[in-house]
DNA sequence: CTGTTAGCGCTTTCAA
DNA sequence: TTGAAAGCGCTAACAG
């Protein structure tokens, strides 16, 4: 069993130089049909699969794509969402020969970020958690896209506020919302969605602050009790942070969702497991991740909404 | 803003050759203390960062770490196991300048293992769900790491037995087992822990088929309902084959752990946020990862089990 | 211990 | 449209 085959071999076979070989393989740049048919002919015969990290080197562009989740929490990268949008990351740059990097980056990240720059190695950078993508350094424009915050991200303005006025349409009156942390910029949307829908249907209002974890759920609807026993369902932006809100009320004694209703936000895989299943919204997540790395590859900062449909299972 | 420093830099201002900063850099070969002071002082204030893509190519070894799951299922790579472990090996990797690309491969793997062994941006392979590591490409040798079946994996049979005897301690008489899939080498460790178990006891044998689903687990505690209706535990080897369990049991109108006793494998964070907490034993799949990353990267063949450590909650 | 010299495999001017 | 040649930035023989 001999080495792969090289693009010079596929060259001479074809009879052409090396030049003419990678232009028709990598489709940039003039070829006539002739050679085109004989490189690509050549190619197939002995196998050829191009070496992306010497292409790479040769372009000047890194190997990886970085995934940085900018979070106060320590473990971030174990959050469910972090985890698929990695792995829906690794599955999309995958053909390409790229590789998914990730790395946490503290709330200041810009120190984190100078060096993120001058890292060769990376070709492009998807932010999570970032609020102001004004402040990433000049070397990153072009390859870079965010996901939140002005990118790729949820139409959770829709979302919440379908899952508000179901709420509302069941009769629920003093409803309560467990936001994002508040040094989030994109955990405002939510918010601001929830305020508004409140106020013009003249309900109370009703937030708190969350995390995104269960823990600070069962806090939160602990919190939430105490301030404003009389509240009849509590709304969430984080299916981790309404499983915690069950256990709370389960360990309250409260009935869900006779006594109080509950929803969640993102169906993640097992929040059909909780009892009672919980009534939450679905997100592509990992269509999202695909995009946003394309997106940043292609260095194009694109902005877009995706889709949040409600779920309704048996919290709300 | 100027390009970052290269190697050729360096040398030239710590008066030295390319060879010798590249040696005092890399740690590999011989320098003299005064050079070794001169390019490690001239790197540090020129801020120089080595380009792992022109390394690794100058070296001939990948730019990134393949994880391979082997399954059946097509959305395997959604898994919680797997999304925790493919983030785990990028952390793990991302100091190196690599990254992690994720591929399932199909049962039969043998055309897609020799696709890998040709691809050069391949630095090593980790594998999962693979039963005989004697059938890789020889291509392979010496860099790829097994989870699970011989190579790294959890001690099911210490982590199932403890399980199995608490259960047994409380009282329980008539234990199903809900296992892995067939297909699978590794499932069959705990399947021959629990069947021995039972023999000394003088137990019943009650064991099912399974695939770590929360929907196949509703699915086979049905059929142990259906075919042993005095069952009084049942034990899993997955959190999601639990959750489904419970979700069974619960519709079913059986009390959880009155009537029947219920065990996971793994402790996936949402194993507490059932209902009831899911009693279970907690798995270091991280650390699981980055020792399967290194050790495939190392190119040594590692074998090893790591603790399984019950945790008890209230389903047993 | 050190410098010189070839590469690693591909891309991309540039001149023909 | 094509080929020669010069890199991309680093590593590793090899001779000293």
């Amino acid at each position: 069993m001999s080495r792969s085959p090289v693009l010079a071999e596929v060259a001479r076979l074809a009879g052409v130089s090396v030049a003419t070989a990678s232009r028709v393989l990598t489709g940039r740049g003039p070829a006539s049909a002739a050679s085109r048919d004989a490189v690509l002919r050549v190619a197939a015969d002995v196998g050829y699969v191009p070496h992306p990290v010497a292409s790479r080197l040769a372009r000047g562009t890194g190997t990886r794509l970085l995934f940085a989740v900018r979070d106060s929490r320590a473990d971030i990268l174990s959050d469910p969402f972090v985890t698929r949008a990695a792995t829906a990351m690794a599955v999309a740059t995958e053909p390409d020969g790229l590789g998914v990097a990730l790395r946490r980056l503290p709330l200041d990240a810009a120190a984190e970020l100078d060096r993120i720059a001058v890292d060769r190695s990376i070709a492009a950078v998807v932010l999570a958690g970032h609020d102001s993508l004004d402040t990433v350094p000049i070397r990153l424009r072009g390859r870079l896209s965010a996901i939140g915050a002005g990118g790729l991200d949820v139409d959770s303005t829709a979302g919440i506020g379908a899952l508000l006025r179901h709420l509302h349409a069941a009769g629920r009156r003093r409803i309560a919302l467990i936001g994002g942390p508040s040094w989030l910029a994109a955990a405002r949307v939510p918010l601001r969605a929830y305020t508004a829908l409140m106020r013009e249907s003249g309900l109370p209002v009703r937030a708190v602050v969350g995390d995104f974890t269960a823990v600070r759920g069962r806090a939160a609807a602990r919190a939430v009790l105490r301030r404003w026993p009389d509240t009849d369902a509590i709304a969430t932006v984080s299916d981790a942070t309404a499983l915690g809100v069950l256990q709370a009320l389960n360990t309250a004694g409260i009935r869900v969702p006779d006594d109080i209703a509950v929803t969640g936000f993102d169906d993640i895989p097992f929040a059909a497991c909780s009892h009672p299943p919980l009534s939450t919204a679905t997100h592509p997540v990992e269509l999202i991740a695909a995009a946003a790395a394309r997106a940043a590859l292609a260095g194009e900062p694109t902005s877009r909404l995706f889709p949040s449909h409600p779920v309704l299972r048996a919290t709300a």
